[in-house]
DNA sequence: TCTTAAATAT
DNA sequence: CATATTTAAG
């Protein structure tokens, strides 16, 4: 596409970014339009979140830029900039413009440089500190500071997408920001975004397996708790009340997840369902099924995933959007999901059939309530650890 | 180039 | 305090 232009710059990557601050923007069409809700399993509870405009902002943002080839891209930041100044980027001849920062300007072509060789060289371990100072938000202008990227759930997403499309250990950022197709982005910010996902990951497994192991020993020790003893009809070891269908979006409250602190599980997010399929479920596991505990305090019961309002949200990571983004082109995630009915009834055939959690066909969802009756009849805590993240 | 870890900024 | 970015180094 027209691209940009080719940043003759000096240095390598671009790095630009959207950010977001957040102001309100809440333009309730484009939430609408957006489903985050559907993306958050209808979390909205009918209003408009306050925080979303974050994303919305972005989406928007992007939506934009798929014209005009140099200042497309430019309005990232802007988006609140409206506000704000957007009017730093001089671009002076320089084409700098890169991609869509619209924030960034840029100034000083060598600060960058500058600093590590300063240093670096030198000796050890350089304590390099300050140098930047006023931007935040608004003002970056100087030239330097990448204004720091905010992952939205959209962007987030987009990336989880990338990462399980190419396989989480061969996910290398270069690839990934291929992937993304979200050119504002640098190898950094990838790294750094990857760099998390997978410190956090490798703790959400663990947890998950410290979890199905104790519900697997409960299973073995007489899953049938004091209760089933006592009375009652005995219970089998406790049907994992796993569903047939992708877990059920949980509950995640609109105000956490704003800005989307991608990895602040309030219980768990798109990316950590994205993660399940794959990872928890081993597929030939000698093991049950990795407890249930994760949603069981789950709300709603929903049979019925709702119906994906946003197709590519269970989409498995093939039929990913089209991005046929080269690098180079808006810097906001596209709109995704353009796919044919056809292919989204395909994918999510696909998912069903897939690993997800095994369910022995004809059981159905428990209740919530009939969950927690089981659970509190067998004596097990309310809250698995799976669950008790908060701070 | 990628990964890690740690420092630092916000 | 948590998250993001930057750096240095393997």
């Amino acid at each position: 596409m027209l691209a940009l232009s080719p940043l003759t710059n000096a240095k390598d990557e671009r790095e630009s970014f959207s950010i977001s601050e957040f102001s309100e923007f809440s333009d309730g069409n484009f939430l609408d339009s957006i489903d985050f809700d559907d993306l958050f399993g209808g979390v909205n509870d009918g209003d408009v979140l306050p925080d979303l405009e974050m994303d919305s902002e972005v989406l928007a943002e992007f939506s934009t830029s798929a014209s005009g080839g140099e200042e497309s891209e430019m309005n990232a930041t802007s988006s609140f900039a409206s506000g704000e100044r957007a009017e730093d980027n001089s671009l002076s001849g320089k084409e700098e413009v890169t991609e869509g920062s619209g924030l960034i300007s840029h100034g000083p072509a060598e600060e960058i440089v500058s600093k590590r060789d300063d240093e670096s060289v030198g000796g050890a371990k350089p304590l390099r500190k300050e140098a930047q100072k006023g931007r935040k938000s608004s003002k970056n202008s100087q030239g330097k500071r990448k204004v720091k990227v905010d992952w939205t759930a959209e962007l987030h997403r987009r990336f989880v997408q990338a990462v399980e499309q190419l396989g989480v250990d061969k996910a290398v950022p270069s690839r990934i920001l291929e992937l993304m197709g979200i050119d504002c982005l640098t190898r950094h910010n990838i790294a750094s975004h990857l760099q998390k996902y997978r410190s956090h990951r490798k703790h959400l497994l663990a947890r998950e397996a410290e979890a199905a192991t104790w519900s697997q020993r409960r299973q073995m020790y007489g899953g049938a708790a004091p209760a089933a003893r006592s009375g009652s009809k005995s219970i089998r070891p406790w049907i994992a009340p796993t569903m047939g269908f992708p877990p059920p979006m949980p509950p995640l409250q609109p105000h956490l997840i704003r800005p989307l602190h991608v990895w602040g599980h309030p219980s768990m997010d798109q990316s950590l369902m994205h993660m399940w399929p794959n990872h928890l479920v081993p597929a030939r596991s000698p093991l049950p099924p990795p407890a249930a505990v994760a949603w069981v305090p789950s709300p709603h019961p929903p049979p019925p995933p709702q119906p994906p309002p946003d197709p590519s949200f269970w989409l498995p990571h093939h039929l990913r959007v089209p991005n046929s983004h080269t690098p180079g082109t808006p810097c906001f995630p596209p709109p995704l999901a353009t796919a044919s009915k056809e292919s989204i009834d395909a994918a999510i055939g696909d998912v069903m059939s897939k690993p997800w959690l095994p369910l022995p066909i004809g059981l159905k969802p428990p209740s919530t309530d009939s969950v927690m009756v089981e659970l509190q009849r067998q004596g097990i805590p309310k809250i698995p650890p799976t669950c008790s993240f908060k701070s």
